[in-house]
DNA sequence: CGCTCGTTTGAGGATGGTCAAGGCTGGTGG
DNA sequence: CCACCAGCCTTGACCATCCTCAAACGAGCG
């Protein structure tokens, strides 16, 4: 669900250094800055709902968006936090199978999926980009499979600190994320990634400036595996 | 890696049904047993190996295969099972990062990554063929995470034998895999499969016919959630 | 018959979950 | 400027689930 504002967001923002950044007049990125509106979404809103009718493609501008299902009974399970730059919204065929929130207040590039989808039916390079996007996105999920499935932890921890750092592109960031939603992108309790956090703290492999910021001090430690 | 028979396996084979069924001349399944060629690997075979460069698409005709990766202190996590009629080996952009063997004695279609990705270039349909195969994976990886992260263990194995009944059409299967495999698959060890699987059978969920032949009884108490 | 390989079963222990309480921080209002 | 409150985070004690280690079982095959 958009939210009213997005009525009176469709003119559209070009950021020069953005379009030139992801070369060619034809790509995602350029195409999502022309037909697309740019909205903001305060923070905990919901972007779209698990089973509603795939409408809009989203690339973050500003903030994070945590993508994720809710069963039956309350447990949730994040599939993946989008940040600025990331694009998502396209591996959904019809109906979206996740719901999408902001984690922080955010600001998003829209576009009509199914604008897209004839788009790409009429350029073959375009199309090509959004399989490459959502091969891209498929192995990085395998990868949060090998820690969900097979990893401890500690290293789950380590391991989405890795992550986040060389998201951030350095080893001192601001995690825009709680605990708990941590906790749920890594199968764990709030408890047990809080300990976790200490735990990497006592044993000089992070510094914490606060609960939300974080500094790598001990790389090779994080990255064992 | 291919063995050495595909030098010799060139020529298509055509299967009118199979290209009835995914119609269209351009698509997929007819492009794959077009310019694709038949292989078989015995079990066990290691079709590709992580880290390896992009070579081939495959298509399942016969057999199983599956797609996992090892940790260097041995862990192994399985991402997919594939059955006949499934294509992998989509995902990957340059190189895999996941290795491929066959499960049982198998034979596949496989055709060039480098030639489909060609043809999609110059044909927008295939191309968009493409990214829905693998958006369509991707939502199915993103159901096996929400297992690993947050299903216990008999949540696991009752999804998973759903699963199979499902791709099987029958409530009666023979299972491919070993308990093993099924283990790397669900983030469990042999032993809890294995317990899980007598209990289930205990509480008549299901019956074995032998520890392969499986027959869902009360898909109700399987399908909770 | 007696292998081997895969599977099942059992006993004990570790990791992470649950429940509960206390602390820190940032914002609001007196 | 301080007091209070709410939300988030941390810590502790105890417990359940699943893992580990070990042994027995059973089907297939020489």
């Amino acid at each position: 669900m958009l939210p009213q504002s997005v009525a009176h967001a469709v003119v559209p923002r070009h950021s020069k250094q953005q379009i030139a950044k992801k070369q060619g007049k034809r790509s995602l990125c350029y195409i999502l800055e022309t037909i697309g509106a740019t909205v903001d979404y305060p923070r905990n809103a919901e972007i779209y709902g698990d089973g509603e009718v795939v409408e809009y493609v989203y690339k973050v501008i500003e903030g994070a968006i945590r993508i994720y299902k809710v069963l039956d009974d309350g447990r949730r399970q994040i599939s993946a936090f989008y940040l600025p730059g990331d694009v998502f919204g396209l591996a959904a065929n019809t109906h979206y199978r996740f719901s999408a929130e902001a984690v922080t207040h955010s600001s998003v590039f829209v576009a009509k999926h199914s604008t897209l989808k004839s788009l790409a039916l009429q350029d073959p390079e375009l199309a090509t980009e959004l399989w490459s996007i959502t091969a891209r996105e498929l192995e990085y999920i395998q990868g949060l499979m090998i820690m969900l499935g097979r990893k401890n932890a500690q290293e789950r921890v380590m391991g989405f600190l890795l992550d986040m750092a060389g998201r951030a592109g350095s080893s001192a960031f601001e995690l825009p994320m709680s605990r708990q939603d941590i906790a749920d992108y890594l199968g764990l309790t709030i408890e047990t990634v809080s300990r976790n956090f200490t735990q990497l703290e006592n044993q000089l492999t992070i510094k914490l400036l606060s609960s939300r910021r974080v500094v790598l001090c001990d790389q090779d430690t994080l990255a064992k595996d």
